[in-house]
DNA sequence: TAAAAACTATGTTATAAAGCACAAAAATAC
DNA sequence: GTATTTTTGTGCTTTATAACATAGTTTTTA
């Protein structure tokens, strides 16, 4: 299963963010407490149910957050990179996780207590507006999400989620190619639509020369292009 | 347009929950800036893209948090009931509303600056955790609600929207009918789904014995049978 | 309270996307 | 490195739901 990772690693530059709005004390307190797990590709990191204990903070890798819904189908909630914080919504919620967390490729997670978290923030106001901030953005985008993925057409929403990839992995060195590898049916997961649509869109976009496959990797071509296409729906 | 209302409006128990978190001082301050404004049936109280100013609290009537998407449909993300909080998140995530609300019956709403707000939670760690469960219980909801709209089919939404519309707003006197007088359009744009098929839909419970209908008033009559529509999709 | 506007109801048609099936290719396991 | 499993790619069929049309009804307004 998952073991802890036996580097040391320098939590001041990978916890950036948090780091910044807590004291000399606070940060001692975090040192002692965190952990770490390495994740295999396709390894769980949480399940839907279970109780939320720590928050986890993505050190190295990608980590998706999904649901499963009606009938087994699953969807892709929100997508983890590096440094995001991630886990602890339910714990504030005070209730079980109602989604899960698997990691995409060969992650590092750092796991800290949410109860020491909660601790600290009712004490650091900074602390405190963090996770506001993270969660009121979060909620932003999930009420975007609800309007995208009911309104727009399969096309639109493709697009729009090979956007969103771009956008949270970046490229490759030719600054084209979509740095992630995941499979049609996370694609598909993620823009809500069978896989089978999913592949014959991937396919059209590459005939209207929008984009170029080669396997797994995505070229964009035409990025405008896909934006118009993510607007209009 | 709005005017201020002109009763004295005991803020001690209409705004409990906030209240009980909040220092002798710190309500003497909300006292002094709260202002409270009524609005009309379909009055619109923020619009999308303006910049967010205020914490809102409802006092009286009911509230639509609304977002229009493509091809102008909109889509009803939430719907807030007397005593609740809205208008704060695009504050806290440094963007203009991505929402707009109107009241859908004659409401009263308290507002109070969000700058005061962040000042006192900033102090203040149990105002802080209060925002920050505010904040979680939604995007729980909002994550539920990705999947609700996306997967299950009309029968299952409609389903869903009814049992929602009931916890939220109660039952009228005969234990029955649910306590909200709501267009067929309106029950269509929180179900995600034309209003034809909102109408139709609504005649087919009626046929199945599941509801009655009596114009805009919807009885619950089976309500078990509600709840396994809504689970099964 | 009468006239205008908006909403409700229902039938018909069009269409986007799911479901299913199967062959080919790729990834993974042994 | 070969065998087995999983993924990809396409065609065909079915289905859920949107779109459109129109008449009757209710609500709003002046």
């Amino acid at each position: 299963m998952s073991r802890k990772v036996r580097e040391i690693i320098d939590l001041s530059s990978t916890l950036a963010d948090i780091w910044r709005v807590l004291s000399e004390e606070e940060r001692e307190l975090i040192k002692k407490n965190a952990r770490f797990v390495h994740y295999k590709k396709n390894e769980p990191i949480y399940i839907e149910e279970e109780q939320p204990r720590d928050l986890m903070c993505l050190l190295k890798g990608k980590v998706k957050i999904y649901k499963s819904g009606v009938g087994g189908r699953t969807q892709i909630i929100r997508m983890i990179r590096p440094i995001q914080y991630f886990g602890y919504r339910a714990f504030f919620a005070r209730e079980p996780y109602v989604t899960a967390a698997s990691a995409f490729e060969s992650s590092t997670v750092c796991f800290i207590s949410m109860e020491l978290i909660e601790e600290m923030l009712r004490e650091n106001g900074n602390l405190a507006l963090f996770f506001i901030q993270m969660l009121s953005c979060d909620l932003g985008i999930a009420d975007n999400r609800v309007v995208n993925l009911t309104q727009k057409h399969v096309r639109g929403r493709l697009a729009e989620s090979l956007i969103f990839l771009k956008e949270s992995y970046g490229l490759e060195e030719d600054g084209a190619t979509i740095n992630i590898y995941l499979a049609r049916e996370d694609l598909a997961n993620l823009s809500n639509m069978t896989t089978a649509n999913a592949i014959r869109t991937l396919a059209n976009f590459v005939n209207e020369r929008i984009i170029s496959l080669d396997g797994r990797k995505i070229k964009i071509i035409d990025e405008d292009k896909l934006l118009k296409i993510s607007k209009i729906g």
